[in-house]
DNA sequence: AGTGCGGCCTGTCCGC
DNA sequence: TGCGGACAGGCCGCAC
């Protein structure tokens, strides 16, 4: 489910519940994540104030005296902020709860998501030291894209998918992104000129800026901290629009299957 | 080494 | 109304 835009309105939303708080206790009602969660996280946590919360790519770091928790959400994750007495649902699997009585309540109907403890560095933990730069980072731009797209023959959409080229770009945003910078999204990424990567990190960034300020993309159940969807779903450009016209040209907007992922494109403005 | 795909899960929707 | 199958916002881990 959640994008870079989804866990970034997370993040914005449970920090200043969080930032100063002291763990009081960790309840888990079920275990079986992506990977189990490791018993170091409930052992380690009561007592420990947050001193953190950071993002990096579709990671959420939750930093501590002794160390930091490692949140991702999958497809189907969302955090809430409660009253730790509100009664757990079907597939509120965790709640970290605070001293002051409020909870962080992670859902994840199909635990793909994972929650994670280590006490070194989390940049080094071997799932987030392989991962490429965020999008903003300045050394993100059109050369660098080019550059490590050379000799690749694989699909650009599948190439900036990859959390090794860049982080947060999963498949809706892919597809905002390569419409807006006019490119075929099956097109080799190593026979794209450097000009159009200049104007893809642009695009990436300007999708991605804006489905933030949205506060993200709610196509059935996202929902950020508080309960409420996010409003981009309104502004996708391709996304989800099967044969509705292109609003650049008004062809009808196409869909094929890419990489087993859903893929939607102007067959006229992109090339 | 780069690439492609199976698999992890549950929920929902669609066609029969 | 029930049932099977396809599909869904991610990504690891393994084949080739």
């Amino acid at each position: 489910m959640p994008e870079l835009p989804e866990i970034e309105t997370i993040r914005r939303g449970i920090t200043p519940y969080l930032l100063g708080q002291t763990i009081a206790q960790v309840v888990i009602r079920e275990q079986r994540l992506r990977w189990p969660i490791p018993a170091k996280l409930y052992t380690a946590l009561p007592g420990q104030t947050v001193r953190a919360v950071i993002r990096r790519g579709k990671y959420l770091l939750v930093g501590t005296e002794g160390g930091w928790i490692i949140v991702h959400l999958g497809m189907s994750g969302s955090l809430r902020i409660l009253p730790a007495a509100t009664p757990a649902q079907r597939h509120d699997h965790v709640d970290l709860v605070l001293t002051d009585q409020t909870c962080v309540r992670l859902r994840d109907p199909r635990r793909f998501g994972a929650l994670l403890w280590t006490s070194e560095s989390p940049f080094k933990h071997p799932l987030l030291a392989p991962l490429g730069p965020e999008p903003w980072d300045p050394k993100f731009n059109g050369e660098y894209l080019y550059r490590h797209a050379q000799g690749k023959v694989r699909a650009v959409k599948s190439f900036i998918m990859d959390g090794r080229t860049v982080v947060g770009i999963g498949n809706i945003y892919a597809n905002e992104s390569l419409f807006v910078s006019g490119i075929h999204p099956a097109r080799e990424a190593g026979r794209i000129s450097l000009e159009r990567y200049k104007r893809l990190t642009e695009a990436i960034r300007q999708v991605l800026d804006e489905a933030i300020d949205q506060g993200g993309t709610t196509l059935r159940d996202f929902v950020d901290s508080q309960g409420v969807p996010g409003y981009f779903a309104g502004r996708l450009k391709v996304y989800n629009r099967l044969d509705a016209p292109c609003i650049r040209c008004n062809v009808p907007v196409r869909h094929r299957r890419l990489d087993q992922r859903s893929t939607y494109y102007c067959s006229y403005c992109q090339r």
